[in-house]
DNA sequence: AACTATTTATAAGA
DNA sequence: TTCTTATAAATAGTT
């Protein structure tokens, strides 16, 4: 349909493909227009050029054409993106009930919203709550067990330590007695300084931490058990 | 085109529709095909007949076509669902997230999983599910206190009842001795047994359970504070 | 579905 | 890009 026939293939001349372009896309977009409206069809057209710029019609919207296109379809483009989407639905569905679920046994396990529980089902949480008290305090007292056995081993070896220090001085004192002496009583203090001032500052905050609630559980322990 | 001109509008006669959709329809995917081929342009088409019956046409896919569509838009169409999809995939996390921070939170009221706590995170879920405890025995101990309450009022009802009946007896057994005994001795069995026993059955195993470790758990939460 | 008179689209040139 | 125009292509109405 012009000066002469052409061959359907890519036209070679860059600037002969772009003045085609521009007016077969005019062409083709004019008879989508027509086509719709001639014979109340749902169309819906997009080009890009070679040079990437988009053209489109649609008789009603490109969304309508193409939510219709993958809802016919049932297997495209779309179908994956909504049913991925409805995949994300439902797991968050699902997730949402299961936190619920998890919120209102937990709120129960802390003694709120106890209403509507029967007499069987609050021994039942009660019952719970005691084994994982009973737990809790074992795991507690066994921490703090192994934390003063710790302390015990560390006590005794520095115990050890002054005691061969102690040796040392008394040996010593039999060569000079004001020596002796001055170890004896202020000595002692700065012989140790080195290794015992550093480990009570390491054990103590956490010894005082635990002493009062250590005693009450042990306590408790023994009655539970 | 044809034999006679014609307005671009929706043509009325079914059949004439019909016909003309067919042509054009052919006429507007193998227009776009030339297009896509003579100017190296991607292109998709979309049609709908009335009837709702699909044609499409794509130079290379419609998913391609549609994908870069959406790409070219960055606000339509796609643009809605991929955002709608993050919305539902970062809900889904955060539900995730949640979810796993309250079933460690869970677990650790248990008293599973108390590897990873110090001794003041012991201390704490010690006191909380104490606290929790006493919570829970609290409204056991209140729904068992009205069940009594009830189970009482509900004795004296029907005590009152036979205090009647026996008044009602005693002035029958003016008439008839006889009648009299038999109801003093095993009528008021009989007249208690559908309420009294019922109820007893009813309490008397969730008493039984509870006494014990409330006592003991008592006793450990007056040491404590 | 085929035919064909005609309209329409467009290739080539400006 | 746009206009022009000769010509190819599409198609309306008919068979």
């Amino acid at each position: 349909m012009g000066r002469g026939k052409i061959v359907i293939r890519r036209i070679d001349n860059s600037t002969s493909r772009q003045v085609t372009f521009s007016k077969r896309r005019n062409g083709l977009l004019k008879k989508a227009k027509e086509l719709a409206i001639l014979c109340d069809a749902e169309v819906g057209v997009v080009v890009f050029s070679s040079t990437g710029k988009l053209y489109d019609f649609a008789s009603s919207s490109m969304k309508s054409v193409i939510e219709r296109y993958n809802k016919s379809k049932e297997e495209h483009q779309m179908g994956n993106l909504t049913s991925e989407m409805k995949f994300w639905q439902r797991e968050a569905a699902m997730l949402r009930q299961q936190l619920q679920n998890l919120q209102e046994n937990h709120r129960q396990m802390m003694g709120e919203e106890l209403s509507g529980l029967s007499v069987k089902e609050l021994q039942n949480l009660e019952s719970r709550l005691e084994m994982s008290l009973r737990g809790v305090r074992m795991k507690k007292d066994k921490t703090l067990m192994d934390e003063i056995e710790e302390l015990n081993r560390k006590g005794n070896l520095i115990h050890q330590e002054n005691v061969e220090l102690y040796k040392q001085v008394y040996a010593a004192g039999n060569i000079n007695g004001v020596n002796r002496d001055y170890l004896r009583t202020e000595g002692l203090g700065i012989a140790e300084e080195p290794n015992v001032p550093v480990h009570l500052r390491l054990s103590q905050p956490q010894q005082q931490n635990y002493e009062t609630p250590a005693r009450s559980t042990k306590l408790c322990r023994l009655q539970l058990h």
